[in-house]
DNA sequence: TGAACAGCTTGACGGTAATCAAACCTGGAG
DNA sequence: CTCCAGGTTTGATTACCGTCAAGCTGTTCA
């Protein structure tokens, strides 16, 4: 099975590509911290496969997951512009194949191609909207409705989800990060989905299953 | 009074001085709409006096207070290098007065300062991460929490404050509005504040008063 | 001076998620 | 096959926040 790689969070082959095409790969375990909190940020990450979470350690020590990356997304690329620490832990929740780009390399790579500078600054851009748009989930929406709008982009990344109608889908986490994604303990993720079971949706083993799909829309908001 | 430049959000003067120097500075009163939700992005703009909110209408009409900023912080940036519409509405809560820059002005400029390229995605980091912190506290704070962060916050825009020790200060925003940038019904706000006499702080006619701002802290974890 | 208004406060109520605690799978190791 | 550990589910309880509604206070304007 071939995995896409999800159009919102692309790293644009046709931007990076030349870049890190001459960079080496690098493989992975599971578990493998590539960087922590408070390291000097000095490079940046490409996933080709796999999956790595991006987390803060809070002070009573529960992990709080900010963001899951898959195939062909990149991260740690702002904390690296910042010329500052990381602000977050990244570690590989799955075996992972991927690339490192050190500052030193993007920034020659920048000096000599100036005319991909406006596409490096609207890639930026974009990344900083998504963001945004996590905070706007946050204040607004309850979080059955943050589980939902997650469902959402679950099902995105294994396909096109089509506007109403059934659909069926993996869930690319276990459910004890979707909590940490989400903000929900996840003795209150299962009662979220015991829930859902009434609107339609059954959840079992990690398959999704919706009779409709409008129901995770209208919940979402979208 | 003077009012200080946040460090945090600053424009960073030695970075966007010169670009900024050569533009005309406009002046509007209280109430303006700089931009609105789905217009094309092809401006951002730097705010020399006065005071600008950021939100989008909620389906349900509500307005989400998504960012509020102060003199010398810059926004609209992200969403213009995306190259694509606003996220946003931007609007004028007091009289203002402010820079726009256009698109076409800050690419001529990278053509001919390539060496401030770095200079800028650094600033475009540091902003990411702010937003990232933000998010953060969404997760992890409870309400209460989250009032206590801006709390210290709101007093770190009028003056230095120290580690522990009594402090007082004015609100910038009147309490409605720290409500929906802290995502807290004003009803709440007004009961969070009188949760707060019960550690030592009061609050009346928007000043407040803490005996000691270690409270803050603790609550905000920080 | 009084009316009108907006912003803030207070009250009551219901729903919902956090929390603590325990039972229940399920897959892997021995 | 059994035991074990992690993850998941369920239960009971509590606290908190959203909501609707009514009162309050200071300011503006006639």
């Amino acid at each position: 099975m071939s995995r896409r790689v999800s159009p919102a969070e692309g790293f644009h082959l046709d931007l990076l590509g030349p870049l890190i095409s001459e960079q080496p790969v690098t493989d992975v375990p599971a578990g493998t911290l590539l960087f922590t909190q408070g390291e000097e940020a000095d490079r940046f990450f490409v996933l080709l496969e796999g999956r790595v979470k991006l987390y803060t350690a809070s002070p009573s020590g529960a992990e709080n997951i900010m963001q899951v990356f898959g195939p062909g997304d990149f991260f740690g690329l702002p904390a690296m512009l910042s010329l500052k620490s990381y602000p977050v832990t990244g570690e590989a929740v799955a075996a992972s194949r991927l690339i490192v780009m050190h500052r030193a390399v993007v920034l020659e790579w920048l000096r000599a191609t100036p005319d991909q500078v406006p596409h490096l600054l609207a890639l930026l851009g974009r990344r900083y909207e998504r963001m945004l748009d996590s905070l706007a989930a946050f204040k607004v929406l309850s979080p059955r409705a943050r589980l939902c709008r997650y469902l959402l982009e679950a099902a995105a990344e294994s396909g096109p989800v089509p506007d109403a109608g059934p659909l069926s889908f993996a869930l690319p986490l276990p459910a004890h990060m979707i909590g940490g994604r989400i903000g929900l303990a996840p003795e209150n993720v299962s009662r979220a989905f015991r829930w859902l079971g009434s609107h339609g949706v059954s959840v079992s083993r990690g398959m999704v299953k919706a009779a409709d799909v409008a129901v995770f829309r209208q919940m979402a908001g979208r």
